[in-house]
DNA sequence: CTTGACACTCTCGCCACCGGATTGCTAAGT
DNA sequence: ACTTAGCAATCCGGTGGCGAGAGTGTCAAG
């Protein structure tokens, strides 16, 4: 029918027209039909022309019509080569990237959960989305300090402080009786051994001195190895990621059917399969985005993540980003997503 | 029209019309008509004569009807006397108990907040409904422990055992710089004099001494009592109970409306106004039941809360529940959320 | 006081219909 | 060879009518 489609990448025209009506389609929503994208496109065509290239590109699979005599909307191709391409970045206000800034040093002097926390506030506050922050990996965080208590009945209250001055508290039962002073000097000795060193590698270091115990050792290493070994253990797993501003998501027409809303909140609930998409971006460094079916998980059918990994040492610890529809304003979300990661590593690694 | 109506209480024959009326329509949430009560009511009365008893029913503003020819359904004031009189409560099933017991337990370990976690999910599951628990007000709970950690720059770490080895953390700025031993005598000093009252205690008494300073007081008596105050003083808000399940009111009919939900999780997220309402129920003792419009909500008008207070040595420390539509099985739940009041209490007890 | 009967009212689903919007196609124009 | 105007066809969404079903209020008889 169409003449040669000699190749599978759309001519100049085809990309412009196409992008136009991708942006004009987020902006409102509204299938776009071609009298109005004669109209709004710069290019001087009639109806009838756009017509013809709105064939080509359905054919190709960038955009779809959802029934006979609407207008045309991207599919999840059209938006991937939208993003990919096409799309022209806004950079962020700078009111905006002072909020970001601001609300994330609000919460400096806390955990590394409250930052998350803030960020993810942030984050949808300024997109009209959800803000989802994944809880930082503690594992590759430097340990700064580590200090036992005990407690009643063989238990010991481990402390750690890590990383810019956050604490973590952990309650091991141990399998006899330690006094105070023991708990110090085993204290003094991991700190003296280990301090600046990240929590990973020094439960790596524990575990085969545990294993490989040498006849050099005193009672006093033994004990202190032993005890951080357990100190350092993985705990409770707990939430993994911080999400903000769900109900933002009920905003949008494309999700207002409840059905569709209860399946996603109850994915917010479960975590595993949000997280397992979150993980995938663990990997790659800089933005990445999944557009409505590529996430494969089909509660997300209808909706885009874009997310980003923050860094701590140069070493990724997390991903932040919004969960919106598959129809959101991604010129102005990528870049704040971006600098939003950006935002988050220099908070986490400004501990001294 | 109706005959007098000699007082506001409906007749023997009136109530029970009413309780089958309510049991029918909590059952199947459809208005409830003559005929279908007078074949489900074991009386054995026409239908005509139930309208009769409907009629006046109305005008006593216990049920309403949708639409001329609809059923009637209950009002909220026709709810309101059917908890505080009609009700057949229906104490919980063995198994029931036994769940709420089991996850209320596995979290003993943990702190006051995984309790809370953990009992709120369980009430959740069990009644279909969201559950909501306070986290306790720390304020009244015993201090077991408490110990200064100095960190880099004038900053000390506190460290507060409470309760049950639950471990709390708070990063001070002071004014100046403290020496270990200095922190760990003003820690000595501090666990010597208070060991065992409640934090509320505590700080009144801190206060009163940094006020009232006295000749008779040593310099490490005025630093202990110094930082001791600024342990104690209440730290960042977050969050002040936990809420599960929400979803599940995507379930139910009445409460199908995207804007309605909108409204109610913008509220759950919020916290202040349903933090208001389950502080209501702090001052009674037992069982409370906000119905519809009575919470003075509006965004609640379509739903009800049951809560219960519960207690750390017979002082009410915080308030859990389940909030659900105004339509719920009242007499499943009431019994439910007071028997998971008390065996949060004795968790919270249990800790020797 | 109860009951059967009856007219009335209201909702809901169904169907038909119409206006509006957009498309694909064809034939003519540049 | 590409562009364009014109045209028939298609489909959605809203509107209005219609009938079935359900329940009510009332009245007069038991």
């Amino acid at each position: 029918m169409a003449q040669d489609i000699a190749s599978v990448l759309p001519s100049e025209r085809a990309r412009h027209i196409l992008r136009t009506l991708i942006e004009q389609y987020i902006r409102d929503g509204q299938p776009v039909g071609s009298r109005t994208l004669s109209r709004s496109a710069g290019l001087d065509l009639s109806p009838a022309t756009i017509r013809n290239v709105m064939a080509d590109l359905e054919e190709l699979g960038f955009i779809a019509a959802p029934h006979t005599s609407a207008g045309r909307i991207p599919t999840a191709k059209g938006y991937r080569f939208f993003v990919d391409t096409l799309v022209r970045l806004q950079p962020p206000a700078d009111s905006e990237v002072a909020m970001l800034q601001a609300s994330i040093e609000d919460r400096l002097r806390g955990d590394a959960k409250a930052i998350a926390s803030a960020a993810s506030a942030a984050l949808s506050s300024i997109t009209s989305l959800a803000g989802v922050v994944t809880i930082p990996r503690t594992s590759y965080v430097p340990l700064r300090h580590i200090e036992f208590l005990p407690l009643s009945g063989r238990r010991v209250l481990a402390i750690l402080v890590v990383n810019n001055a956050e604490v973590q508290n952990r309650i091991l039962d141990m399998d006899r009786d330690y006094t105070e002073d023991e708990l110090r000097r085993a204290a003094n000795y991991l700190n003296e051994r280990f301090t600046g060193r990240d929590l990973a590698a020094v439960r790596a270091q524990l575990v085969e001195d545990l294993n490989g115990t040498r006849e050099s050792m005193n009672r006093l290493m033994l004990d202190s190895i032993s005890i951080g070994e357990r100190a350092l253990k993985p705990g409770a797993p707990g939430p993994e990621y911080v999400l903000s501003g769900e109900t933002k998501l009920m905003n949008f027409e494309e999700l207002s059917d409840v059905e569709k809303l209860r399946g996603l909140f109850e994915a917010f609930g479960q975590q595993r399969e949000i997280l397992r998409l979150l993980d995938r971006s663990l990997a790659a460094q800089g933005v990445q985005i999944f557009i409505g079916e590529e996430s494969g998980y089909r509660i997300l059918d209808e909706c885009s993540i874009v997310t980003a990994p923050y860094t701590v040492d140069d070493r990724i610890v997390g991903v932040l980003g919004v969960i919106g529809p598959t129809r959101m304003a991604y010129e102005r979300v990528i870049p704040i997503v971006d600098v939003t990661a950006r935002l988050v590593s220099s908070a986490l690694n400004s501990g001294s």
